[in-house]
DNA sequence: GATATATACTTGCTCAATCAATTATATACA
DNA sequence: TGTATATAATTGATTGAGCAAGTATATATC
């Protein structure tokens, strides 16, 4: 049997993503964080007011609800991010950057810089504007 | 900051590939299987002498040696897999579908194929074509 | 205003996967 | 031949994440 182009796409792609992902790993523990620690702390450094609500974050980076809950604790053990609570809501529980936070992301986001254009550095620019514009129209 | 071009590129690309393999995921579950069940049925399945070392197996899917262990053994109570040892080097153990284990290989296909021409349908097929060519520069 | 429903988050339990260590076997070489 | 090193697989301990259930608060409706 055949393998339909659509399914050789996404197993490729899958390949792919876990490849990079390793790779980036590997190079964000210098810095003691994990690509989804990172991907955290991205958002949160990119957000109005410097802070987020779980909910926010969650959708953003992907994961559940109780996955921020746990991914943020020992974040907040090691001084990374900050609880703050909201005077709209008292449910909600926000998440800031500590100064700490900022400056590990700082030089993380160096080296995660570093790693993607080592990752890509098979294509030219060109190309990988167009590949991010194929990634982006996949989501429609 | 300006977010560099090929961490843009990284970070939607990790974002779309989990997206995908949720939906995968859930088509999949009907069938009883994950989406790493279906990788390691995927390859065995295309294997020659229909069966693989753990090793290569490992390879392929892209997990460590003990997550494949872990991850035959429940395959192999549900009777999807079955051992095999070599003659020829006592030490590996060979990883070959049962036939009911084909036979659902063989449904959950269809299922796979079909989620993957959903999950791509906002592209004709030359620019899936164009985007698999992408990705598999991206492995050099 | 009281009751029902929805939302934000947390907690208990479970699963998938990793690493480090272990066992068994194979290969290389002094 | 015997010893060191390499490889294949498994096991113990740990981690990251999810789901389902629970708690607290907010909103909607009667």
């Amino acid at each position: 049997m055949t393998i339909p182009l659509a399914s050789e796409l996404v197993i490729q792609f899958n390949k792919l993503q876990t490849r990079f992902v390793k790779r980036i790993d590997a190079q964000l523990s210098v810095h003691g964080i994990s690509y989804t620690e990172y991907m955290v702390m991205y958002y949160l450094n990119g957000a109005e007011n410097d802070s987020l609500r779980r909910v926010e974050l969650a959708e953003f980076v992907g994961l559940s609800a109780s996955g921020i809950t746990r991914m943020l604790m020992p974040m907040q053990k090691m001084g990374l991010v900050q609880k703050d609570s909201s005077h709209r809501d008292a449910r909600v529980s926000l998440v800031k950057l500590t100064l700490a936070g900022k400056s590990i992301f700082n030089d993380a986001q160096k080296s995660f810089n570093h790693t993607t254009a080592a990752l890509t550095r098979s294509m030219t620019d060109k190309q990988q504007q167009k590949f991010l514009a194929l990634t982006q129209q996949l989501f429609s």
